[in-house]
DNA sequence: GAACAAAAGTATGATAACGTACTATTTCCG
DNA sequence: CGGAAATAGTACGTTATCATACTTTTGTTC
């Protein structure tokens, strides 16, 4: 493959632009007290009832011991609550509470502009192939990582 | 602003499929003794003759600060050279060194199968695609951040 | 050509996520 | 059943990057 080839860049690319947007995000969100992954954490639990803490580690692409620090700090701050499963009482359930979806649409609004700017010049189908190209890699990266530990 | 679904928000989705990649790309580089940053700024070196500190930065994402820590650390492996600049002498140059060049021949070879698992099911046009998109949010986010230290 | 703003790099302390190892449950199977 | 293997979560030390502040050199302006 020749060096030039941007596919070989991919990965790098990635993470590269990734850098740059969560240290901008961040310094967004500053004054709001959180982090772009703890707005992350918020947003998914504000579309489900609960999520197991692995089930968020999974959905955010962390272990299980960053998401649970992850969810000590919301739980600090009384943005979201943790019950045990009645069923398997291993489980750590993770609920948004009100004052969490307060948050989340305060930080909705704040990162809006911010989104529309990160998206100039991409049009909404071009858009719509880039999340599920990013989707699918998604699915082959857990698929080469198989569980937790290995 | 429509509530939709999360690994459908963009900025969140890189992120996630970011740090899934990583980790998986520096368990696999492990044995090498480099993480992915350091691979990506070789790779980066690799590809033109010399590049300033901020420069380096810059093309990595990060700040000058981290790609100095990251440019000590090569330099400690003998992997690249640092010449102060003779027109600037602010500027230190790095420059690759040739066991530098033979560590990316490696590291090329050991990413190759990784590389083509993470692209499974996506079209070489598909992919491009998701290069010059990304290429296209690098340069937005770029503009949001403007300079160094704001 | 001297003073001051800008830029390159470095130092320092903080934080996010890591990897490994451990505990407490649950499930599987003989 | 009852013990082995798996799973959810936690503990703890490590690393990558950040943010801020500082030094040195350069460029600019009067």
């Amino acid at each position: 493959m020749k060096r030039s080839d941007p596919s070989r860049q991919l990965e790098f690319l990635l993470a590269e632009v990734v850098r740059l947007q969560v240290r901008i995000y961040n310094h967004r969100f500053r004054s709001t007290g959180l982090n772009q992954s703890q707005v992350s954490a918020l947003v998914h639990l504000d579309r489900v009832e609960a999520l197991s803490q692995t089930d968020l580690a999974s959905r955010l692409g962390m272990r299980k011991a960053a998401a649970g620090t992850l969810v000590d700090g919301l739980h600090g701050k009384g943005l979201v609550e943790r019950s045990r499963g009645r069923a398997d009482r291993r489980v750590q359930l993770v609920s948004i509470t009100d004052a969490g979806r307060d948050v989340v649409a305060e930080v909705d609004h704040r990162a809006e502009p911010l989104a529309k700017a990160l998206r100039e010049g991409i049009s909404h189908a071009e858009r719509l192939k880039l999340v599920s190209t990013l989707q699918r890699i998604r699915e082959n990266l857990r698929t080469l990582e198989g569980g937790d530990s290995p």
